[in-house]
DNA sequence: TCCATGAATGGAACGGTACTCCATGTTGGA
DNA sequence: TCCAACATGGAGTACCGTTCCATTCATGGA
């Protein structure tokens, strides 16, 4: 069975386009198509990224979009996968910081994307379930990977380490909470939502829900943000005590690049 | 605006059900209809939850069914935490095990379900973005946040701590594989998956991809189970590292129950 | 005993979706 | 100049969630 793409859509990524420069003003072009989701769903929210928004606003019909598409999921992840790239690509690669700090770059870098792009969140959740191993992961696990080895962590833990890593800050990242679809969610609405589920919590059953009536009041005035943070560094000091920073291994390259 | 419920439908959660015995064999009830929700995800995948298939299979119509439940992602959260309820009831709650053990558990027992049950991944990250703090993520963060007290764990951290674990926790169960939507997944299905990504990743771009290049046998032969506990570990440890336990607090209770 | 009431039901109909198919337009090379 | 392949726009299909409504049925009051 050949599960290679039989219609002519193009090659997730490559660009077949040899050299024909434009043929016409305004040709449709898988990016421009892409780029447009982008701007549908940072204006309407995810409900409004339908084929027919999107010929609509390129002024096209639905035949030529799926020409150049193959079908939505395949655009969503596209979009989520550009969106991310752009985040990850804000803190360049090593910035001469310290691993620890490289690796809160790309956790922060993720993290505003998130705030930036309201959908973002659940994008990123359905491409992980769905799709472990597609662009979007293969982008974080790279980017996280390289500090992780410069913090000198054994060649044989890459692996579990990169991905502890990984799956914690994309737990985080999707959980952070925006208060609608469409909207920067003000510092106004995530206080009253904050303050709404705080008293909630205080009025469930003390039976049934101890711990959550006790921690109540610290939901109630954390910041996302910070608490974040503080989990990176939490999952890091683990690495770190497992893996003590090796003052000069005998066998082994120093962790500096390659 | 009263946005309490205007529509007859049932609370969440509660039985209103007074006392009006049966009053016909196999009444409609949230109850059956959930359950045959859970079934149907569990046979045919969760595009297979459709309203009409929930009519042929009760054999009933489309109003009985949203005379009880409301819309679709109602029955979807009600069905998540349908099974999360039993998986994290599988190992009951204080057994006489050290924290470390009992927290192990609750993360095997949601492990499992996930592999039981293809859909419950994405739907678990689904309702942990759409709705971060609904009655699912609540049951995990109140199962979690005992032994977290438990572990020594200084009040003042409680929140952020639990919220680290169960992002990790969620972070790894969701990426857990299935083959297929509807399939148990096999182990030689899961093998094969893993060397064909695992060869991918070895002919991916040096430039772009050394670390994920770099990892691609590793991945070959990991177990995602093993895998998981070992990141459990290292959380586990940035949280005993961080907060050392107490041999005997003066001001603090000790960190029994309560 | 009978009926009026309202909870509960089944199904037709509505508006919307992703996606397919195809007749047509456009373009670069022979 | 002509043609084959690329590219397009829109009509049509199948299915979805949801609403609406006429009908059924158990039940409490007369």
């Amino acid at each position: 069975m050949l599960d290679h793409c039989s219609k002519p859509a193009r090659m997730t990524g490559m660009a077949p386009r040899t050299r024909q420069s434009e043929r016409r003003r305004q040709v449709l072009t898988r990016e421009r198509i892409i780029e447009t989701a982008v701007e549908l769903l940072d204006a309407e929210g995810e409900d409004a990224l339908t084929v027919r928004a999107l010929t609509s606003r390129l002024a096209t019909g639905s035949g030529a979009i799926y020409w150049h598409i193959g079908n939505m999921s395949e655009l969503l992840e596209a979009a989520t996968d550009a969106v991310v790239a752009t985040a990850l690509d804000a803190h360049p690669a090593e910035t001469a910081g310290t691993p620890r700090d490289d690796i809160r770059a790309v956790a922060l870098g993720l993290f505003d994307a998130v705030t930036a792009h309201p959908w973002l969140a659940a994008q990123l959740a359905t491409q992980f379930t769905r799709n472990p191993w597609g662009p979007v992961t293969l982008r974080i696990f790279e980017r996280i990977g390289r500090p992780v080895r410069a913090l000198g962590v054994p060649r044989a833990d890459w692996f579990t380490t990169a991905s502890t890593l990984v799956h914690y800050l994309l737990g985080a990242t999707t959980q952070t909470r925006q208060s609608d679809d469409t909207a920067p969610a003000s510092a106004a609405d995530r206080a009253a939502f904050l303050d709404t589920a705080s008293s909630a919590w205080q009025e469930l059953d003390p039976d049934d829900y101890p711990f959550i009536r006790a921690i109540a009041e610290q939901m109630r005035d954390h910041d996302d943000r910070e608490q974040f943070l503080t989990g990176i560094d939490l999952v890091l000091t683990g690495i770190t005590t497992l893996h003590p920073a090796p003052a000069a291994e005998p066998g082994e390259r120093l962790p500096g690049p390659e």
